[in-house]
DNA sequence: TATCTTTGTTTCATATATAAACCATAAACA
DNA sequence: TGTTTATGGTTTATATATGAAACAAAGATA
């Protein structure tokens, strides 16, 4: 059972929901789409739409990207190949990394 | 009533959500730190933090930024004092762009 | 080798995000 | 001006994401 869940965000991430959602309705309004136009394309309510729009912490990273895609606002500033790169560059990393992470050595002798 | 919800993504969304989880594990991988330390400092369970990292597009993008600012992964590859100008300059894009988006105009006459 | 830890899945109860339907205000155009 | 449309808030019912716990398997250290 989920516990009562308050959560906090950092200022960081604040600020990157804000700045994200500001960037979908500005690539929006470029377009000249309306609200319920992009919510359509995206398959979602207009009502999440604009609380995307307003930098709302609590949506599907999905649905929130899907949009961002739709008006044409880059994730990652490059282009889907170039992100294809990134997956098996990153993948890559990961299997030179080891496979579970080790803190210390497991009981501490040394006190003295 | 939320309607049935089968949702689609597109291929650059879901390539994007991939890619940000490989890297929030890559990077807590290169500091050391265990899945369930992560999710402590997050503030989030176990299970929600590894399927984060397998790229699930179906959770806050709130928490997801929140684990990627918590290992150091940045969302736009900027500080937090550029972030806040980027916002600042959003802001001021969306002052000069129409309020409301309008279409075509209203009636059409010219049937003929 | 054996032991401890991390990871990967699963199931389940519930907190909550979402869609849909409203209404009110504001903006755009004639 | 008046009319139409877009936007911004609600409210409510429900689909679902989440936390917790349990389990198994794989990895790391001695």
């Amino acid at each position: 059972m989920p516990k009562s869940i308050t959560r906090t965000y950092s200022r960081y991430t604040r600020e990157a929901c804000s700045l994200l959602g500001g960037l979908i309705r500005a690539a929006r309004k470029e377009h000249k789409l309306t609200v319920q136009e992009v919510a359509d394309r995206a398959g979602v309510s207009r009502g999440l739409l604009q609380r995307i729009e307003k930098g709302d912490l609590k949506c599907e990273i999905g649905v929130v990207f899907e949009v961002a895609t739709i008006v044409g606002v880059k994730l990652f500033d490059t282009d889907e190949s170039t992100l294809r790169k990134h997956i098996r560059q990153t993948e890559d990393k990961l299997a030179l990394l080891p496979k579970s992470v080790r803190k210390k050595p497991r009981v501490v002798h040394d006190e003295f």
